[in-house]
DNA sequence: TTTGTAGCATTGTGATCACATAATTGAATA
DNA sequence: TATTCAATTATGTGATCACAATGCTACAAA
């Protein structure tokens, strides 16, 4: 015992699914993966690089997560389509769930967190001045969730990761629709505000706020989706284009 | 199209990975599965019946709900252990959600509901009378979930599913320790009288209320485990006496 | 009796194959 | 040109095998 091993951790070898996973989830969360299109085992296996084992492991879980949906007569996979129903139970999950995080770590946050979040912002802030949706929206889901994570409740963390996921798709959508200059007030320096002087409930009105301003725009842009149904399906590859 | 093809429907094949999910998923709620127990593939498929395939999916599942976990190190199958920190997260998340579906389904009971509801309490009562924790554990599921179902929020009605299953294997813990006799008032009458007068805040003050009554004895019980942390592990089988 | 170590069993992960079913394609027919 | 139907392709599910890593057991040495 006079000296430890230097053996790499076991923890060290990420799994395959887990990477599998966490790139779904990524392109879940920034709206890379349209609302209502079909995925496939073999064919994100393919898009990826891997074999299917993994993505099925992958999937898997993100169809507990609902993230994901698979249709009892088909059983094929997809992403869900967002309703104003749906909208309207994560408005109201998230409205509690989120707040509650951020109070919780307005309650000990470390100067640390505080300078890592106005790095965040500030990357935020750079996507919306160029444009880049992209940029913009990993920016935002690191904000609020090195936020959440601070908290230090990983129950009711999980529960918030659960709910990003299933509203992630269509951030998107509203950002295509609305561009990213329309987004009102910055609700996030408010919250930082909060975080500075120690004042949770700040930091709680300032995230319900920020919260309530994105999924507006969502219920917009739903309410107009659901008006016209029959949206125009991308033309269904065909077997020899397959490859592009 | 002059008649409905008879074939039958392919929603009527359960995919056996789905019927191990069932199964585990009863196990645990009705807390048959002891927290921090380990588990493995192999042994839950030789258990089963079935293949370590299908529970691997289902495991999938479960470790996504947090209902199992996984140790990052050992990279080993176990029912997560109940912390005080996590026994209040849950708390703080059932009291919020669990209410609301109960006011949301107040709000449009029907009487067959209600009936429905009524039996299951029936079946509890006896559960309790009989000291059967087996069916007054299923039971009290069956009372809150078809309750929790009539909401008609299928979003919310996931989150309090994840969440039980997180709690309950605790719960035979608590009743292994105060005995189904010291269960104090019973709220699921007042929450049926909620019901019958459409009295939807009577519904939600009385599922908060039972639902805080349960948390209650839960945390005495974690709170006693916490103060001897060398639980006396059940024996380890040795590799001859697997069979048994 | 205690300690160290070698051997074995068990574990999660990934790959590959088989199978039944559904979607798609494409040709033949009216 | 439109329609029908057979063949092909694609998909989720389940089974089985291989492999590296870890835990456990049992034997040996002090």
């Amino acid at each position: 015992m006079s000296q430890l091993k230097p053996r790499r951790a076991s923890s060290e070898a990420v799994a395959v699914h887990d990477q599998v996973y966490d790139a779904l989830r990524l392109a879940l969360i920034t709206g890379k993966i349209a609302p209502g299109r079909g995925v496939s085992l073999r064919s994100l296996a393919a898009e990826l690089g891997v074999s299917p084992m993994p993505v099925r492991d992958a999937v898997r879980r993100l169809l507990a997560e609902r993230a994901l949906m698979i249709n009892p007569a088909n059983k094929r996979l997809s992403v869900p389509s967002l309703t104003s129903e749906r909208l309207a139970q994560l408005q109201k999950a998230r409205l509690w769930i989120e707040p509650e995080l951020a109070a919780l770590a307005a309650a000990k946050a470390s100067p640390t967190l505080i300078q890592t979040l106005e790095q965040i912002d500030e990357a935020l802030g750079i996507g919306v001045q160029t444009g880049d949706v992209d940029q913009y929206m990993a920016s935002n889901h690191a904000f609020h969730f090195t936020l959440y994570e601070a908290a230090g409740a990983d129950v009711l963390l999980s529960i918030a990761g659960g709910l990003w996921l299933q509203v992630g798709p269509f951030m998107r959508v509203v950002f295509g629709r609305l561009g990213t200059a329309g987004l009102g007030a910055d609700w996030h320096v408010e919250a930082l505000e909060g975080l500075r002087t120690g004042n949770a409930e700040k930091a709680r009105n300032a995230i319900a706020a920020d919260i309530l301003q994105g999924m507006d725009g969502m219920r917009e842009a739903v309410l107009s989706d659901e008006a016209k149904p029959a949206l125009p399906v991308p033309k269904r590859r065909t077997k020899t284009s397959a490859k592009a």
